[in-house]
DNA sequence: CGGTGGGTTGAATGTATTCAATTCACGTGG
DNA sequence: CCACGTGAATTGAATACATTCAACCCACCG
């Protein structure tokens, strides 16, 4: 099992050359590491914020609580992600985070945070890239849920999911862990159950890929990512090549 | 006519409580203004941005092009923000920024931002909470663009527009300058310009708010926030007084 | 005076939603 | 061991709603 030092300096290498400092500070923070249950939570919207999350393995999904009721997911998050370094100089959360699958998460205290970007301002800009690449998705989101029909908004959220899984080496094979009910899929594309349900038929039907028990698998890629209009450019990863021929 | 220095001074100081050695810092910096027509493109998708961008006066937008040439809006900035902020560790711009109305923008080199990040550390934070704001405002668009009906969608941006307008005391009376048309509205809220028209049309009605010339006018400010289900809490203002009673 | 870019409206169309019913896998308790 | 309840996925039919398309108005400008 992986240490969440360790998932850390790797994901913040995969966009900036860390140093030998950065990395022996990043060494000597203290996590401390919780499991979690599938969709428990473990920041709540309205929380205000005293320590960062990290996470170690799994899932992790931000969301949204309208007064209405409804649910929107905002953004996944894999290994190696910071998904709350979005609440770093926020004093009340304007959303919550919650595992998906069973997920182990690392939290450090905000404050142990803010020594070590003093002392290692290089770190500090290796996070601030994060949470900039973090927003660069939910700019996709935007456009994704305002502007793409139901297919290919539906196979735009797999190809970015796989893509993303791939640059974490979550992928085996032509498949990679996504423990999301229909009915979350809903509330991340706002569709209406059903409709997921229809449209996810049709991406079957298309032999380009099948989603069951919790796993995305993608045959065809190339083909899924014309139907999404997927290019991963916004994701501003090093490593540019497509998941498989 | 405000001065760019300014406008940033005043704007960071809105979220954090600048040192004089930070406005000090601030004040050295050398921009360099311009001034934009109406639809004015001046960074493309695709771009490798070497300067930041401060709106001085009038509005910008952000907006993402899709390979099926539609447009969709992200983004509003106003007098005070670092619009392309969210531009300063990217490689390769995957959005591009147009001014709406007339407005002027003051530029200013990475290189000599970073310099100054690097003296002043709490400056650098005052902008990464700036580039954090922003995110906040994307989520609010992803769950408003995904969750909401259409009705309440139109009065939810119309409600942040405002509300963001009054905090950089752009608010005179019961109106603020909003040089949108309805087809810009329906690229920013994802629905087709009748759709627009007769949501529009609806909302005008209810008394709530009137919208012409470049001019959004809200009549009844509570009445228009119920209907959007606007809270603004996700906009993380110092200053939470509403518009007016 | 004719063209252009908004804005407005009605009617037809298409598509997602809602609602209800069914199946299946799974776990619990009789 | 079986009956039952639960949660998720699936499907059909009716409904509601946004979109498309077309026409028209208006202000502005060359």
């Amino acid at each position: 099992m992986e240490k969440a030092h360790d998932v850390l300096i790797r994901n913040l290498g995969e966009h900036t050359a860390l140093a030998q400092e950065d990395v022996a500070e990043i060494r000597g923070l203290t996590f401390v590491q919780r499991e979690f249950a599938p969709n428990e939570d473990f920041i709540r919207q309205g929380d205000e914020p005293e320590h960062s999350a990290l996470v170690v393995s799994g899932m992790i999904a931000r969301y949204r609580l309208l007064d209405s009721g409804r649910r929107q997911y905002l953004a996944f998050h894999l290994s190696g992600d910071l998904p709350d370094s979005q609440g770093l100089f926020i004093d009340q959360m304007d959303h919550g985070l919650c595992a998906l699958g069973p997920a182990s998460v690392a939290f450090i205290p905000h404050r142990e945070l803010f020594i070590a970007f003093r002392r290692r301002p290089t770190f500090a800009l290796s996070v601030w890239r994060e949470t900039l690449l973090d927003a660069a998705i939910f700019r996709e989101a935007i456009t994704n849920n305002s502007a793409r029909p139901m297919h290919a908004r539906m196979a735009h959220l797999f190809c970015e999911l796989f893509y993303r899984a791939r640059a974490a080496q979550l992928v085996r094979g032509n498949r990679c862990r996504l423990p999301l009910s229909l009915a979350q899929l809903g509330e991340t594309l706002g569709m209406a159950i059903a409709t997921v349900n229809r449209t996810l038929a049709d991406l079957r039907r298309s032999g380009t890929m099948d989603m069951h028990d919790g796993e995305l698998i993608v045959m065809k890629w190339r083909e899924l990512q014309r139907l999404g209009g997927f290019s991963p450019t916004y994701l501003h990863l090093k490593r540019q090549s497509p998941p498989h021929a």
